[in-house]
DNA sequence: CGCAAGATTATT
DNA sequence: ATAATCTTGCGA
């Protein structure tokens, strides 16, 4: 599995080196298909975009943690920090192939699939026997485009799937 | 303390 | 295109 450093990288750097890889929640695995960037005060789509706040805290602390957060009410988000300790960023996990239940496409999606909630929030991706993502596989072809659900937009082309 | 907006999803 | 549903963060 990955190591914290390689977490200590810009969100836009690390997410297409993630894409087909093996990610590993507890009893599950599967094959990152889709990811986000976010960066932080330069960002205005990111929910670390202005001050620390109770929320977004943790995007500003050590990289290779998991930010979980509630979005309207109803679905978890599944994040990994990014960025080294004080710069904000987060890797935003939208869909996955997963070996149980294949193709889960949607952020809230996979929460509810995988038993993803805020008891993952603040647990390590790294040097955890059981979360965490390992490359395997040479590095898959990929697109990009902007990113969704954000109105805020910055036309932003940070967001990565692996190509059909 | 009130209120509007939100990194979504399923349905029309 | 819109409802469902409730937390968060801002302003007063």
């Amino acid at each position: 599995m990955i190591h914290q450093s390689f977490f200590s990288a810009p969100s836009e750097h690390i997410a297409p080196l993630l894409l087909g890889q093996l990610i590993t929640m507890n009893q599950y695995t599967g094959r990152i298909l889709d990811i986000e960037a976010y960066g932080g005060d330069d960002d205005p789509a990111s929910h670390a975009f202005k001050r620390k706040t109770p929320r977004n805290e943790i995007m500003f602390g050590s990289p290779g943690y998991i930010y979980i957060y509630m979005i309207y009410g109803m679905y978890y988000c599944f994040n990994i920090v990014t960025h080294p300790i004080d710069i904000p960023g987060s890797l935003f996990i939208r869909a996955i192939d997963c070996s149980k239940h294949g193709i889960i496409n949607g952020p809230g999606k996979l929460c509810r699939a995988w038993g993803i909630d805020l008891r993952y929030h603040g647990q390590k991706m790294f040097d955890n026997p059981l979360c965490g993502i390992t490359i395997d596989r040479q590095p898959v072809a990929y697109t990009t485009s902007k990113r969704i659900g954000i109105t805020k937009d910055d036309h932003r082309q940070w967001r990565f799937k692996v190509a059909i």
